[in-house]
DNA sequence: AACCCAATCAACCGCGCGAGC
DNA sequence: TGCTCGCGCGGTTGATTGGGT
C-alpha cells in the first residue's frame, strides 16, 4: 500500500522559490503563525508542497535567522560537538540511572542539535557548511571528519584510517536521540512559541549579542549538563544526580561558552562521557 | 570572451518517529 | 494494537556562482 504522498505533486510548483510566494508565505506565517504545514499551502494560496513550505520558512525566510560567513568560534563548535555526537550514536559509559527525561521538542537529532546551539543558524545550514567547508579543514588538519581521529599517512586518507582504526567499540552505543536525552539535560526551557513579530527584528536579539549588542560569546547555551532537571534544588542535590556540565569536556574553559562555573574543587565533571582516549582528538 | 570545473547552497526526497484515532 | 497522518531529519540533487585557463 505505502504512504500517501505528502502533497499533490502534480500540481505542486518545485525550485526556486518566487519573490511573491515568499511573500505570500511570510504573510500568512505572521497571520496564522507556524504550523499545519500540510494544510498552509492550500490556505495561503501557494502551489507547494506543505514539506516545501515549512522548509522555505525555517531555512530561509524566518526572522531571526543570522546570515553571512560562519565565524571560527562556531566552525570550533560545530566540530566539537560533531565529535560527541556524530555519526548518530554517542559512547556513553554504563550508568546506573536511566537519562532524565527531557523534552523532546529540543533534543532532535545531530545537526538540529548543532543548531540548537548556534542561535540563527538552521540545521541544514550547518549540514550544509559541514560537507563543503569542515570536512576539508578537517581533512586539512590531517583528521578523519568522520571519526575525528587523526588521518593515518599514506594510503587513501580517510579509507586507510577506517581501515586501520576503526570505531572502537563502545560500552553503550546509544542512538542520537537517546544520547542527546543523556547529554542535555536543558538548562533553559525550550523556547516559547516564537511570536511572529512584524518588525523586522523578529528575535534576532536571540542571534548571538546581547540587547547591548555585544557578542555573547556565540551564545551557545552551552549548559550541557546530566542531571536533575533546572528545578530540581541544587544544594542537597547528592552527589551522582549532581549536574554535570560538558562545556569543559568540549574544551571550553572559565565560562567562555556558558555560564556555569567550575566549582571551586575543580573543573567540571564529565560524568558521563568517556575522556578522550590517548590520541584522540576533537 | 568563452569554456571548464569546483564550490556553494537552496531545495527535494525518502524515511523514521510520535501522536491521535 | 494497529493504522494513518503530520512533522522533521539526514542524505542527496541540481542550479548558480566564481575562479582559473
Amino acid at each position: 500500500m505505502g504512504r500517501s504522498p505528502c502533497c499533490e505533486k502534480a500540481h505542486t510548483n518545485k525550485g526556486a522559490w518566487t519573490k511573491e510566494e515568499d511573500q505570500r508565505l511570510i504573510a500568512y506565517i505572521r497571520a496564522h503563525g507556524e504550523g499545519c504545514w500540510r494544510s498552509l499551502p492550500k490556505a495561503a494560496g501557494l502551489l507547494r508542497c506543505g514539506k516545501s513550505c515549512r522548509l522555505r520558512w525555517m531555512n530561509y525566510l524566518r526572522p531571526d535567522l543570522k546570515r553571512g560567513n560562519f565565524t571560527d568560534d562556531e566552525d570550533e563548535l560545530i566540530i566539537r560537538l560533531h565529535s560527541l555526537l556524530g555519526n548518530k550514536s554517542v559512547s556513553l559509559p554504563p550508568s546506573p540511572a536511566p537519562p532524565p527525561p527531557i523534552d523532546g521538542a529540543f533534543i532532535n537529532s545531530l545537526w538540529s542539535l548543532i543548531a540548537g546551539q548556534l542561535p540563527g543558524r538552521t540545521d541544514n545550514e550547518i549540514k550544509n557548511y559541514w560537507n563543503t567547508h569542515i570536512k576539508r579543514k578537517l581533512l586539512a588538519r590531517g583528521i578523519d571528519p568522520q571519526t575525528h581521529r587523526p588521518l593515518l599517512s599514506g594510503g587513501d586518507g580517510i579509507a586507510a584510517s577506517n581501515k586501520a582504526a576503526p570505531p572502537t567499540p563502545h560500552p553503550i552505543s546509544v542512538p542520537a536521540k537517546a544520547a542527546a536525552a543523556a547529554i542535555f539535560a536543558v538548562a533553559k526551557p525550550p523556547p516559547p512559541p516564537r511570536p511572529v513579530d512584524s518588525s523586522d527584528d523578529g528575535g534576532r536579539s536571540s542571534s548571538g549579542t546581547t540587547s547591548t549588542g555585544e557578542p555573547r560569546c556565540p551564545d551557545l547555551n552551552l549548559e550541557l549538563s546530566v542531571g536533575p532537571t533546572p528545578s530540581s534544588p541544587p544544594a542537597e542535590t547528592p552527589t551522582s544526580a549532581r549536574p554535570v556540565c560538558l562545556c569543559y569536556h568540549l574544551g571550553f574553559r572559565g565560562g567562555e561558552a556558558c555560564s556555569c562555573q567550575a566549582d571551586s574543587k575543580g573543573p567540571h565533571e564529565f560524568r558521563y562521557f568517556r575522556p578522550l582516549e590517548q590520541g584522540q582528538y576533537i
